[in-house]
DNA sequence: CCGGACTCCTGGGTGC
DNA sequence: TGCACCCAGGAGTCCG
C-alpha cells in the first residue's frame, strides 16, 4: 500500500502528536514481523521524541536515546488512538505518549518493520545504500542518465530500485512512466539523457501531487486520523485496464513486468529510447 | 556486479 | 454461503 507519498502523508499526521512528547510505555503484541522487533526498542521508553523524519519509505523517531526505524511494508498503517479506543487485530505495536495519546502500528501482513538503532540511522544497513529523495536532494535527469548506463533491464524496474532513487513504487512507476511517454519495459540502458529529464521530472511531479492529495487509496490505506487519500482519481494508468486513455482512449493495456502488474497506454507510450 | 526469482503473511475479490 | 484459488502497494536475499 504505502508509497512514498503515503508514508508521508502519515509522516505529516503523526508528527504532530508526536514530537516532544514522552513515550510512556511500548506495548508490543507481536514481535514477529518482517524482522522481529528487537528488545532494545525499549530503550526509547523514558524518552522523548525529538522529530519524526522519513528517508525513503522509512520513518525514523528520533530521540535522544536512540531512533525507531518504522517501515509500513506493504500493508502497515500507524494511527494516532486514545486508551479508550477499541483494539484491531493486527494492531501490533503501541507508542504510549505523555499526552495519553497511542501511536498505534496495524499491519496485517506483516511485510513491515520496527527496528532500533542508537547510531546515526542514516548508517542504518537498511538505509546507507538507499538513493536520493526524489522531491529534493541533487535528483534530476541526469542522475537517472548516469545511474542506468550499464543496467540492462526494465525502465520500471529500474526506477523502483531504491538504490537509484528511493520511493517510487509500483503506482506511481506507472504514472511516471505514462507522464513522460515511455514505455515500461524500455531497457533502462537504451533510454535518452533528455527523455531521462523528462522522466525525473514526471517522478517529482506525481510524487508531489499525490503528497497534496493525501496519497492513493487502493483498498485500505488511510492517513493517522482514519481518512483516505484522494489521488485514485487522478491516476492515469494503473488499475485502469482495458479503460480509455485519458488523452487518446486508446484501452489502457496490463502485463507484468519483473513480476508486478504494469498499466500503460499503448499508443501514447511508445517511446523505447 | 547484475538481473530475476523467491520469499515473508493475511485478506479481499472472484468464480464455481 | 462456502470454498478454493488468485492477486496485492515492498524489498531483502539467494542463485546463476
Amino acid at each position: 500500500m504505502p508509497e512514498l507519498p503515503e508514508v508521508e502523508t502519515t509522516r505529516r499526521g503523526i508528527e504532530p502528536h508526536i514530537v516532544n512528547q514522552t513515550v510512556v510505555d511500548i506495548v508490543v503484541r507481536q514481535r514477529q514481523l518482517r524482522w522481529p522487533i528487537p528488545r532494545a526498542l525499549q530503550a526509547l521508553k523514558g524518552a522523548v521524541v525529538k522529530a519524526v523524519q522519513r528517508r525513503g519509505k522509512y520513518l525514523l523517531l528520533r530521540s535522544d536515546t536512540g531512533t525507531a526505524i518504522l517501515h509500513l511494508g506493504m500493508s502497515g498503517s500507524l494511527r494516532i488512538a486514545t486508551a479508550g479506543d477499541e483494539l484491531r487485530k493486527h494492531d501490533h505495536v503501541d507508542f504510549l505518549l505523555g499526552s495519553g495519546v497511542i501511536l498505534r502500528f496495524h499491519d496485517p501482513r506483516r511485510f513491515g518493520a520496527v527496528l532500533w538503532t542508537t547510531r546515526d540511522p542514516h548508517r542504518h544497513k537498511l538505509l546507507a545504500s538507499l538513493g536520493p529523495e526524489p522531491l529534493c536532494d541533487h535528483f534530476d535527469g541526469g542522475h537517472l542518465f548516469a545511474q542506468s548506463r550499464h543496467r540492462t533491464l526494465a525502465v520500471k524496474n529500474f526506477i523502483m530500485d531504491g538504490k537509484v532513487v528511493v520511493g517510487v513504487g509500483n503506482i506511481y512507476a506507472s504514472e511516471a512512466l505514462y507522464l513522460a511517454a515511455i514505455r515500461p519495459t524500455a531497457s533502462s540502458c537504451k533510454i535518452s539523457r533528455a527523455r531521462y529529464n523528462t522522466l525525473a521530472n514526471t517522478i517529482r511531479g506525481v510524487l508531489g501531487d499525490a503528497i497534496e492529495a493525501g496519497g492513493t487509496t487502493l483498498r485500505d490505506f488511510v492517513n493517522p486520523q482514519g481518512n483516505p487519500g484522494y489521488f485514485l482519481q487522478s491516476l492515469y494508468v494503473y488499475g485502469r485496464t482495458g479503460e480509455p486513455c485519458r488523452r487518446c482512449e486508446t484501452p489502457i493495456k496490463h502485463s507484468v513486468i519483473g513480476q508486478r502488474g504494469s498499466f500503460f497506454c499503448p499508443r501514447c507510450q511508445s517511446a523505447r529510447y
